[in-house]
DNA sequence: GTTCTAGAAC
DNA sequence: GTTCTAGAAC
């Protein structure tokens, strides 16, 4: 290994850890339990997009086995409670992990379905959130009772995914481009 | 994860 | 010529 791959390494390490280094300040905390926390995601790709973390050191949905099955649930719990604190319904939000996350420290994330937001800029960001790239809370659950872990998804598949096109997730219209799903989005 | 930007797409 | 996307970032 060369000294550029190594540095190129701390590089991508600064950077993964943020989410870990936020929680750190109880000023972004929004709300705050024993056992986990919630923030606003610092680059929201919807009006509303929240992260659920818990405060132990969990790196990701792939460190989980059955044992944290109460511990997914308190994470669900405060997912529902940020909706409702913030006065928006339930049926508005999709709650669920990203199967490929990037950012170290588990995260749930809580996000609106309207995907209005100057941040969302690219096709990875709209398939991360609406092809299985995103996993519902529910259905990971179920994967973890059943299986004691969370599978990676083969790299041809993610790959497959990211490269599908831009359907909307609100009605059977497929956007050309990401400017015009934006502004087909603003329709809604 | 974002930023930046070369060159593809239009 | 401008818009848009996709890959490198030392």
């Amino acid at each position: 290994m060369t000294i550029d791959c190594r540095s190129n390494q701390l590089l991508k390490m600064s950077w993964q850890t943020g989410l870990i280094k936020t929680i750190l300040d109880p000023a972004n905390l929004i709300i705050s339990t024993d056992i986990a926390v919630v923030i606003a995601d610092k680059y929201p790709k919807a009006r509303h997009h929240y992260l659920v973390l818990p405060k132990e050191d969990i790196g990701s949905i792939f460190q989980l086995n059955r044992t944290h099955l109460p511990l997914l649930e308190e994470l669900h719990l405060l997912a529902r409670n940020i909706i409702e604190v913030r006065g928006e319904c339930f049926e508005s939000f999709q709650i669920g992990f990203h199967a490929q996350p990037s950012m170290q420290r588990l995260h749930l994330h809580v996000i609106s379905k309207d995907f209005v937001s100057d941040w969302l800029k690219t096709k990875k960001h709209w398939n991360s959130f609406n092809t299985s790239l995103f996993i519902p809370y529910e259905a990971l659950y179920e994967n973890l009772s059943k299986d004691d872990q969370i599978q990676r998804l083969p790299k041809a598949r993610v790959e497959e995914l990211l490269s599908k096109p831009l359907a909307c997730n609100q009605c059977e219209f497929v956007a050309k481009n990401i400017p015009s799903l934006k502004e087909h989005l603003l329709q809604h």
